[in-house]
DNA sequence: ATTTCTTACGATCACCGTAACAATA
DNA sequence: TATTGTTACGGTGATCGTAAGAAAT
């Protein structure tokens, strides 16, 4: 058994059991792998595929077993090379932070900022996704962790760190009838053409279940990925756009009429995701508690080797 | 970076940072072990072990780090060979369970004799220890589990499943004086010569505490790490024995007087301690809820996953 | 003086890549 | 027929053990 055979599995399982994309991906040959793999299958006594034929279908029951147990190992292979990086010099490094558009936007700005002129030698990066998009990438090992709204918790390979609570707003073009409304009612914005997120974002479950439990049906002529894309088409006059409260900019957007629609939806809580069992280099730590304060190194450190994810904020 | 490399890393640690004994022991060359190491601190960029010329004298901090790592991520390595085994054959194995002679002796044998029954083809292995051994060949993965009382909880990288609470008894022979009392008082104890456990044991420190609450200093004349010493002395009349509620035998020790102490004496919780993230075969499980039937494969599962070792009995 | 780690060197063995083959869709 | 995994084979390179050397107690 060496570790050559579990990154050859994991990479199977990842590449949809193609052993020869598997090779192609790892650099290598693909009779290499499959030989190691038949070896470890050997040793351990279990088929990990099952073949039709020459052919990879599917992962056997103790395949699913080892691939979790596998995941962990080379995620702690990864730590001590972690380990190895933080002591040889703690200033320098890369943080991957995976996020969606509107915490890239308009939560994460200030932190990042705080964070590139205390550690000058730290090369960040963001890479932008869906949720679940997100998740993958530090499941994988590609990014540090992953900031976002819900699905960070589906995962049980990840932690969850509840960051903020927030809520939504309503914008619409300046003039709008509904922005002389008193107080706003989920029968108001159904009355009208809506513009927000895509169904994988931000908290729109949230907002289609809140409409639901009236018996409303919005009528939703465009959804988007993205908190700027939406505030464009509210401008050009599709429609009313819900998007969440950090995305409405009171200098930038003094163009559109904001309402608080806090009272219509039910809060979404904006989470970090780790990896199960990572270590952290110190920067990570300082960049989690730069962008909630709560989440000191004490408070990370605990759930990290607790394993819990229920706390909260 | 490879696993052997971990291996000697973890072995040097074991040894007393003696690369020679290590050698012997993984049955290699010292040459070989020192080679491999310094080749891993190369990769890794940092120093594991502090060393004078010649001579390793210390850990540093990384190097603790590292140790800490590659220990889970060898139990990981011996969790992938269990899933072998488990799926190969379920009926065929070892079950090695590390305990003090008290559980061995008194709770223990019902538990094992119905799982021998069940379990034909698995070999069960008993292994003896004050507690702080008994979780050392836990954590080195010599035992599957570890059942004691006290002392697993200290242990950051056991966890802990408590299995169920008692207290202690005196034991004397028939005819001493104190039996006639009314209502045992530690002041009563505290006048003769008592024979109890050995320090590192079944909460001995519950009773030293209590005694020390009182302002009370017990004459203990014999310490043992074993209830059938205790009564042995006890029977020669050198003087009371304190000894746990399930070391006394109605039918075996009915030449022995008994009273009842739990009103004296905190309660004690005997657990089961596991490695942290161990993989455990399902004839562990079902030895676990054997021996403590709270103890479902789903909670111990739960705590297992979740890191946990919070929960009461 | 003895124990203990490091360096040097040589042989063995495991791994990897190329090429040919077999089986599936 | 094209794609994909297995078997066969040969070369390279890493690992390991022996032997000699250096530094510490």
């Amino acid at each position: 058994m060496n570790l050559q055979q579990l990154r050859y599995v994991q990479e199977i399982a990842r590449r949809g059991l193609n052993v020869s994309e598997a090779a192609e991906s790892l650099h290598t040959s693909q009779p290499g792998i499959s030989k190691q793999i038949r070896q470890l299958e050997a040793e351990l006594g279990i088929e990990i595929f099952v073949r039709h034929g020459k052919r990879l279908v599917e992962v056997t029951e103790p395949g699913r077993q080892v691939l979790a147990i596998a995941a962990r190992l080379l995620g702690d292979l990864d730590n001590l090379r972690q380990v190895g990086r933080e002591f040889s010099d703690k200033t320098k490094g890369r943080l991957a932070i995976a996020t969606t558009h509107t915490q890239a936007r308009y939560t994460l700005p200030t932190a990042i900022q705080a964070f590139i002129a205390a550690y000058p030698g730290v090369e960040l990066s963001l890479h932008q996704g869906n949720p679940s998009q997100i998740c993958e990438m530090v499941l994988r090992g590609e990014a540090d962790m992953a900031i976002a709204t819900e699905a960070i918790a589906d995962h049980a390979d990840l932690l969850t760190l509840p960051c903020y609570r927030w809520n939504r707003v309503v914008v619409a073009p300046l003039g709008h009838p509904l922005l002389a409304a008193s107080r706003l009612t989920l029968e108001d914005l159904a009355d009208w053409p809506i513009v927000t997120y895509d169904a994988a974002f931000a908290g729109r479950s949230r907002i289609d279940h809140a409409f639901q439990a009236r018996g409303l049906a919005p009528r939703v002529v465009l959804s988007a990925a993205d908190s700027d894309v939406i505030k464009t088409y509210v401008r050009m006059g599709l429609g009313l756009g819900i998007v969440a409260e950090m995305a409405y900019d009171p200098v930038q957007d003094a163009d559109l009429g904001v309402l608080d629609a806090a009272h219509l939806f039910e809060t979404s809580v904006t989470s970090i995701g780790l990896r199960r069992n990572a270590w952290l280099r110190s920067y990570v730590y300082a960049f989690i508690e730069g962008f909630a304060p709560h989440l000191t190194r004490a408070v990370v450190e605990r759930t990290l080797v607790g394993g819990g994810s229920a706390f909260d904020i």
